[in-house]
DNA sequence: GCGGCTCAAACGTGATCACAAAATACGGCG
DNA sequence: CGCCGTATTTTGTGATCACGTTTGAGCCGC
């Protein structure tokens, strides 16, 4: 376990929850800054916070202020605001009525509608990823080879009860395969789809533990992007969405 | 027309357009100010300027700056960067590789993903309309009322070669069905697809005019609504985007 | 007349300040 | 012992400033 504890129930207000420090950890987040240019300031808090979220490292309901965020990355006000509002605009913060900023809260509607939300893309954008690649197999099996990869890390992270890790690797596994395809459109809606159901994951792993997370699609994923089988590969995806949702879903209902 | 020739071919060059003074409408805009607590300036002018993309005021690749944002809009240069963030993060403007910021750029590519993502999601969400209504045929019947008044006024705008009030009856059309379906996530993943078809749509008009928008489904968006028919209620939605990303396309090939 | 160069204007970005509203802590009252 | 009203602190928000970079127009040389 890497949470530290820091994941014991904490007593959960209706809208902002307990006040820690707001510990967040990017150390192990995939690093982004592709361009040549140095990154902005913003862009740098912007993408630790959307790690940070991603990775379930806040729960549904924390609040967040644009100082103490600000404090936690070292930098003035300015780019903490905007890191906030780009988040907010994605559905991954949302605003209470008083104007104050929290990880948006969790509810069974949400949920289901993320879940039919990602059924209804992520297949077919991983399906786009085997077009893209279609006539190319020498690149289907570089990519297959590098999820399989990540796979395997990531098996041996759940072993390892390592959350954090499991979290990250996920990610990776789904992204790596989804930006074979291309689609900046479909990305960016799916972005914010997980964006919107990393915080879930936080509460299902605290609860459920890694074991409950063992049995995913990524071999069959592999196998038939290998195989060039869209059909085959869009099932596999589609019955990995629908084994993770279901798992949010069940550590959702422990709570009550 | 009321465009009052302003969508005379500029020189368009790769990235940032012409330069004229922004000139930005909102008078016939939607009224999204519900809650009872005042509006904070930032978020008027959020709306307005995403008004102004959505309804194809602003063509792809009009820059925009901070500073001149907020001139148009007589604030100060704080509100006009949340906004521009917060819609560059939905997709609706883009950055230069210089930092600067301009309405997204239309590609084949793209408008391809578009489509598709529109085909994927919003027949889905006017589904679940459909079943958030189901038990009660007054509500059903109340709505199907007021998509009809305004397919009404929309057929005559169209009449009349307003191209403006088209784009805003339109996107009432479909959202005031969708926002019937009570489902925040499709419909932010939805708003965000519109954010990037808007200024599409004013090239599109531009060059073919109005009288290329004229059969479209409504009519059977609301008949099928009426009936409760789920299936016939999707294929009219899906109908209708087909038709309109096809004359998109065509006003885009047109160009070259 | 034309291309390249220079320089002033405009821009993005981060920092800081002021103000009103909200949240939290606290102390007194029931 | 619990509750409520007050005072302090924190917060969102808008405005403004400074600095280094980019842009684009004008000018010079060819």
């Amino acid at each position: 376990m890497v949470w530290k504890g820091e994941i014991t129930r904490e007593k959960k207000g209706p809208v902002t929850a307990a006040k820690a420090p707001l510990r967040i950890v990017t150390s192990g987040a995939p690093k982004t800054d592709a361009g040549g240019r140095s990154a902005a300031v913003h862009e740098t808090v912007y993408e630790r916070l959307r790690w940070a979220i991603m990775s379930g490292q806040l729960e549904p309901g924390r609040a967040l202020s644009v100082r103490s965020l600000a404090a936690e990355f070292g930098v003035s006000a300015m780019p903490a605001r905007e890191a906030i509002r780009q988040l907010a605009a994605l559905g991954a913060l949302e605003f209470t009525p008083t104007r104050r900023v929290a990880v948006a809260q969790m509810t069974p509607e949400k949920l289901s509608e993320l879940s039919d939300a990602r059924l209804a893309l992520e297949p077919a954008l991983a399906a786009r990823a085997l077009t893209a690649l279609d006539g190319d197999a020498n690149a289907r099996e570089k990519l297959a080879a590098k999820l399989l990869d990540i796979d395997e890390t990531l098996d041996k992270s759940i072993k390892q009860g390592d959350s954090a890790a499991y979290a990250r690797l996920n990610s990776e596994f789904h992204f790596t395969l989804y930006e074979a395809a291309d689609a900046p459109v479909y990305l960016g809606l799916v972005e914010s789809l997980w964006l919107q159901t990393g915080p879930f994951m936080r509460v299902v792993i605290g609860r459920l533990g890694t074991a409950a997370l063992e049995d995913d699609q990524h071999k069959e994923v592999v196998e038939a992007l290998r195989a060039g089988d869209a059909k085959k590969l869009e099932t596999a995806i589609r019955d990995d969405i629908k084994q993770g949702m279901t798992n949010i879903a069940r550590g959702y209902s422990a709570e009550e």
